[in-house]
RNA sequence: CGGGGCGUAGCGCAGCCCGGUUAGCGCAUCUGCUUUGGGAGCAGAGGGUCGCAGGUUCGAAUCCUGCCGCCCCGACCA
């Protein structure tokens, strides 16, 4: 492993990058925009998985599984749906290969599928025709479900988690009877989103509406969690849909109601992506690599032993596997590095760039001296202390932590968040710093190309608790009721 | 998909313009000794279809053509 890491201030995205890859957590396979996820990038995904799986059952929902497949027919049924995604969809021609005369394998061209089947860009339609079948009453209603998978993309430009070809996601796909009930779930799983942001991510995201133009394709309202980077970008980081019924009238699901008539039935969808492994490692890192929040850390202490003699790392051994049953008791995840292939300082280094949490050095000197060594990633602070409780010390040392990288996130995101209300200003305060910029504007797509055009920063969204306040439309002059949320996005 | 850059050992690069011994360097790796409270030191060793495929030539990492991949800037996007 080299030294150090290109400094966050001086090239963005050179350091995102070695963030990434530094830290292990995955890197480009090669293949056409595709990245390998690697074992600790996949453990801190599975941590994300497991506590939004767990939101989603608390809400009452449950997991399934579609095909990866879709036949290129159902697509055609629902229009914006297609304009949305036809123009980056990989498409399955032919189920077979052959050798070729010159021992080359090549497409065999007898084998040319009647119809073409596209590799899933989201799973709509495939679930829709498939809802078809499942709903006839409103006793079937409503249909809470979500599935955990990989779709593809053929995005143009990639970069690591944040957009590459093939990602791995969540979607959530529901039915309901009614607009209202359909309505609810949408705000209900955008509040989860937050929630999970918040409170695991450590990253504070603001929830709003998206404008015409930002809209998923084929959706009446998308309702999107957006975040400040600390280039001053944003992200949007998940997005729940409510879907009207359009889906339903596509792929005709009707329902009969307790009248005895029959009606469409009201869809949402909703999904976060790996994106949030970006999110994650973007709003917290710094110059010495990953930033984790406890809460996500597959690893949350690491124990580093320093010794000389076997005799010394036997009497280390001891005293942490004293301390290790405490907090495995406690719940709190502990790796102990005993390598001796590595040095101390190595291992130090090592442990910062992948964003464990808490370190605990152990030495000849603590044991003599009853202490230990810990230090905090989010501060690279070092303390001593006595080994007597040291359980509770980490303990409330990892909800010190988490808090902390939370505030630390939000203070930036507040110093970077400013109002404008004229033009110019907007202008400079893009061109500046970047950040949020909220201002007022008149609400329509023909002023919102013009600010992107001119400022290459877009509406991120429009804040659900956004504040009554009477304005003016900064281009146009037409009057407004509410600030919304500028921003140049990832 | 448009503009620019790049592809030589696991990683980072030099060599290419102007074709010609055995293709170099740093880091990493391996072995040995000494080390171990912030990425160890010294000595030695191993590792290459020069992205792939054609072409030009007595001879190609070097020149030409095509393809693939990566990075940056646009357009597109979770």
């Amino acid at each position: 492993m080299g030294k150090g890491i290109t400094k966050r201030s001086e090239n963005y995205s050179k350091w995102y990058n070695e963030v990434v890859q530094k830290a292990d957590l995955a890197e480009n396979s090669g293949v056409r925009g595709s990245m390998v996820i690697k074992p600790y990038g996949y453990a801190i995904w599975e941590k994300m998985k497991a506590q939004l799986d767990k939101m989603f059952k608390d809400t009452g929902h449950e997991n399934a599984y579609f095909p990866l497949l879709i036949p290129k027919s159902y697509f055609a049924k629902e229009a914006s749906h297609v304009d949305g995604f036809a123009k980056e969809c990989a498409v399955v021609t032919h189920y077979r290969l052959k050798t070729g005369e010159d021992g080359s394998i090549e497409v065999d061209e007898n084998a040319k599928l009647e119809e073409e089947l596209i590799v899933r860009p989201t799973s709509e339609t495939i679930i829709w025709s498939t809802y078809k079948k499942w709903i006839q009453s409103y006793r079937d209603l409503p249909i809470l479900v979500n599935q955990w998978a990989n779709v593809v993309r053929w995005e143009m430009r990639t970069r690591l988690f944040l957009r590459t070809a093939e990602f791995l996601w969540q979607e959530g796909h529901t039915a309901h009877a009614t607009r209202k009930e359909a309505e609810a779930e949408t705000l209900q799983m955008i509040n989860v989103y937050a929630e999970f942001a918040e409170k695991w991510m450590a990253m504070p995201v603001i929830k709003g509406h998206k404008t015409e133009g930002e809209r998923f394709a084929g959706a009446l309202d998308t309702l999107s969690i957006e975040a400040l980077m600390q280039d001053g970008k944003a992200l949007q980081s998940g997005t729940s849909h409510f879907l009207g019924q359009n889906f339903a009238k596509a792929f005709d699901v009707k329902f009969t109601d307790n009248t005895g008539s029959e009606k469409f039935v009201w869809a949402t969808s909703w999904g976060v992506s790996t994106r949030l492994m970006g999110a994650l490692i973007m709003a917290h890192s710094d110059d010495q690599g990953l930033v984790l929040p406890p809460k996500l850390a597959p690893i949350q202490v690491v124990v580093v032993p320093i010794y000389k003699t076997e005799e010394q790392l036997e009497d280390i051994r001891k005293t942490v596997k004293i301390i290790s049953d405490k907090l495995d008791a406690q719940g709190i995840s502990l790796k102990f590095d005993d390598r001796d292939t590595h040095r101390p300082g190595h291992k130090f280094a090592e442990y910062e760039l992948k964003g464990v949490p808490v370190r605990l050095a152990i030495g000849p000197r603590d044991l003599k001296n009853g202490t230990v060594e810990l230090a905090r990633r989010d501060t690279l602070e070092k303390k001593i202390y006595e080994i007597e409780g040291i359980e509770k010390t980490i303990e409330a040392l990892l909800e010190d932590i988490q808090k902390n990288i939370y505030s630390k996130a939000l203070t930036f995101r507040n110093e970077n968040t400013h109002k404008a209300d004229t033009y110019d200003e907007f202008k400079k305060l893009i061109k500046n710093g970047d950040g949020f910029v909220l201002a007022h504007y008149d609400g329509t797509p023909e002023t919102e190309e013009k600010i992107n055009t001119d400022t290459k920063a877009s509406v991120r969204c429009i804040p659900m608790d956004a504040e009554h306040e009477e304005g003016k439309c900064m281009v146009t002059g037409k009057p407004s009721t509410r600030r919304v949320v500028f921003a140049k996005a990832y």
